[in-house]
DNA sequence: GGAGTTGTTGCAATCGATTGCAATAGGGCT
DNA sequence: AGCCCTATTGCAATCGATTGCAACAACTCC
């Protein structure tokens, strides 16, 4: 009486959802056979016109399936963990986006979580998103040597590494030639009649941070520039605020470079603030050169010059690979490095 | 034995995570016991020694608990759904981060889905997330009069708006007052002296195109301009293509305006490149006011006057009315209206 | 010394769906 | 007529954690 009672009040029945139970016992048949007809592997197992019950019973209820019970039945929750150094960077939403896109398509849900600076949280995160089941995991926050990698390996969960890599390539990652970009960038520069030339590096904790360095200085050396032409500074974090204090730093030094080659578009927005700051004005003082070409940064004044990464494509390779490594997770241990582009605009000219 | 096997094989036991029974088992008691230890709101029910050491055990295992287990047994999920129009669109990671930086603190997850334009896709990925078992949904997305309202209402799942509103206000929504934000940039425009002003307003089928469109109308009105002075072109999206399309058609007009307010910054890119399209400049030729100061709009050439809106203080009222409603489902529908600010710099000057 | 507390722990049902196995019915075959 | 095979369906265990209830011990109090 009382689950009469409950399926005659139908959805007013507040927060409680109809359930396979429900949709079984308005067809007269027993909830597996609801499973298996609305469960599109086992389908074949049923009768074609009892199917066709079951599936308008459960239209008719606004029957959901309850994809955790279904998850912990299973094994697997269809949902991917992805870790993000800042969504507020403008330089992430379009790897994320290519990331979900893919993931979507294979039927995966995403959870997307902030880590901060604090990388023993990260880890923490991991655990969290570990408890909740996650069939895997994108990772776009690793240090160089980072102990969240050990942590992932030794958790058996499917990891791939996205824009940034780790020290020891024990993870597949998905990242650009940051090499090959800061080529593209100093033989531009180089080109124009460039000698002296100063980069913004990233933090020395993270990949990108330290082969953008080592691209520098390689492609300074290819072209003939000697130790004292080029000069460094380090930025601790990749923010406009750390681009602009170590781009004073560069243009405070005895001899002004006449160029800088920034690690990252934030950065070179920094040095955009700085060179105004010091009343100076680019290309005419000083050209700029960033990396990764986020969105909109053809509308600056000037438009920047800058190494554009494929990001979208990235994410998609990234949530591919994953796919993959759910899949077979025996499979080796795959490096997708793609190519970087050099985009000429009005922030470079002639010395 | 097995299980002494698999005990002892430790994490290497590939897949399967230690379980709340092998914790159990280690200290030779009850599964109970040890949920009872960890809960945290039954742990009084526990002697202290024993739980300190099944503490211990449980971290000696790595044992995570399972939370789609928990979830299913005590019906929350402590999952909460995001639907975002784009999350490419540079206006809406400062709100994203707000809501998930609230519900973080509250124990929550977000899972974010990017809706894209078919509205009825929209319908679907809301039953998506109410399948897995979401405790509540916060909507970016809502068309004036969209049908999902009505279908989350039925649902019965907490909800919140946010961005924009509904028609019918049936749901309690977070956002700005319009009407206010577009007054502002009209007197600020009448004050330098602009009588001949056009507006690209928002898609009619949005609350912040309407309301923003409307507000418009009033401020002019206010103003003492006539209907024959300004001039609306509505966008088809916001996008900066879309306003760049529509600039045009209102540069193309035998009376030019001295001055354009865009519903969006984005939709104010577009009447940049319109501008340069022209060989306009801004703001001799035409002055601008964007909508929203997305991030680093200050960069642009010239540096874009907008209304700024508190995107992350909205994100972050969001989350805190999602979680009282959660709290207490029966609680009155809340509107919050914060306020918009005029951030005057380089795009606007006397005509 | 017996009754009544208080503090701890175990038992077993439960959440909703999935799936290997058993059971049944009906058809075709010899 | 009897047997086997296949198609369809039901049964019951299972995933991992939570929680009301019962059981038990030690202790207090009269």
């Amino acid at each position: 009486m009382v689950q009469k009672n409950r399926a005659a009040t139908g959805k007013s029945a507040a927060a409680s959802r109809p359930t396979i139970k429900d949709v079984a016992e308005r067809c007269g048949v027993h909830p597996s056979t609801v499973s298996r007809a609305l469960s599109g592997a086992m389908s074949h197992l049923v009768a074609p016109e009892v199917a066709k019950r079951i599936r308008a019973a459960a239209a008719a209820l606004g029957y959901l399936p309850n994809v955790a019970a279904a998850g912990l039945r299973t094994g697997r929750s269809g949902l991917i963990g992805v870790l993000a150094p800042d969504i507020a960077d403008p330089g992430f939403p379009p790897i994320l986006s290519g990331v979900t896109e893919t993931l979507a398509a294979a039927g995966y849900a995403t959870i997307v979580v902030d880590v901060g600076p604090d990388p023993a949280r990260q880890q923490e995160l991991v655990d969290r998103l570990i408890a909740r089941g996650v069939d895997g995991l994108v990772l776009a926050t690793v240090l160089l040597n980072d102990p969240v990698v050990g942590h992932c390996l030794a958790a058996s969960v499917p990891v791939v590494l996205v824009n940034r890599g780790d020290a020891g390539g024990r993870l597949p990652a998905v990242v650009t030639d940051d090499e090959a970009g800061m080529r593209l960038a100093v033989d531009h520069l180089v080109a124009l009649g460039h000698r002296r030339i100063g980069h913004i590096a990233g933090p020395g904790t993270v990949s990108t941070g330290v082969l953008r360095r080592a691209g520098f200085k390689a492609a300074a050396g290819r072209a003939g520039l000697s130790v004292h032409d080029i000069m460094i500074e380090t930025a601790h974090a990749y923010t406009r605020e750390q681009g602009r204090l170590a781009a004073l730093r560069l243009l405070d030094r005895k001899v002004m470079p006449t160029a800088i080659v920034a690690a990252n578009d934030l950065l070179a927005l920094g040095i955009y603030d700085a060179l105004a700051e010091r009343g100076l004005h680019c290309p005419a003082d000083v050209s700029v050169v960033g990396h990764n070409d986020m969105p909109y940064v053809d509308m600056l004044s000037p438009p920047l010059t800058t190494v554009r990464i494929a990001q979208r494509d990235m994410g998609n390779q990234a949530a591919r690979l994953l796919l993959d490594e759910i899949a077979a997770p025996a499979a080796r241990r795959a490096r997708v490095v793609l190519e970087p582009k050099l985009i000429v605009r009005g922030s470079t000219g002639k010395p």
